[in-house]
DNA sequence: GCCAACGTTGGC
DNA sequence: GCCAACGTTGGC
């Protein structure tokens, strides 16, 4: 892969759902992330988050909340097989097989961070002004991270 | 549990 | 197309 089309990225998941270390307990450590019910998102995932990439697994509504570990795109964006699962929690009747509304992407647990990167601690690194996890009322469950950003959490995480 | 901020829906 | 109502997210 060139190295300029390597991109990062941050997903956020209940760890009461399911955390990093069910990631990293799971099958080969592969997940496929479904159940993202939001267009910025879904965007993002249908169409950006190719195999190679890495991704911050945040813990929201935890204590604490923060970044847990790393993973890594495996499978880009296809179909969301819940969304057409009318038993499924996540089920939405406009989206079609011919037509899906919702994507997934395959996740790979890489790496388990030490201790939670938190919240708190984010919030006071130099650089991660503009971080779109860190501005008020953000609330995207994927989102982008620049590679600056990246180094400094990644150094930090140690 | 509270509630501010946000995204989506649907009446008009 | 507007926007009020509603449901959800997620920090605290």
């Amino acid at each position: 892969m060139a190295p300029d089309t390597k991109r990062y990225w941050l997903m956020k998941t209940e760890p009461s759902t399911f955390s990093f270390d069910d990631l990293w307990r799971a099958p080969k450590r592969t997940t496929s992330w479904d159940g993202v019910r939001n267009y910025q998102a879904r965007n993002m995932m249908r169409d950006d988050m190719k195999p190679g990439d890495l991704v911050f697994i945040y813990h929201s509504s935890a204590d604490p909340t923060g970044i847990a570990g790393i993973a890594e795109v495996v499978r880009g964006g296809y179909p969301d097989e819940s969304a057409f699962d009318e038993k499924d929690s996540h089920y939405d009747p406009k989206s079609k097989r011919d037509n899906p509304a919702w994507y997934v992407v395959d996740v790979k647990a890489v790496k388990p961070f030490k201790e939670i990167v938190t919240l708190e601690s984010l919030r006071k690194m130099k650089g991660l002004e503009k971080m779109t996890l860190l501005q008020k009322g953000s609330r995207l469950s994927v989102q982008p991270v620049t590679p600056d950003e990246w180094a400094i959490i990644n150094k930090a995480a140690g």
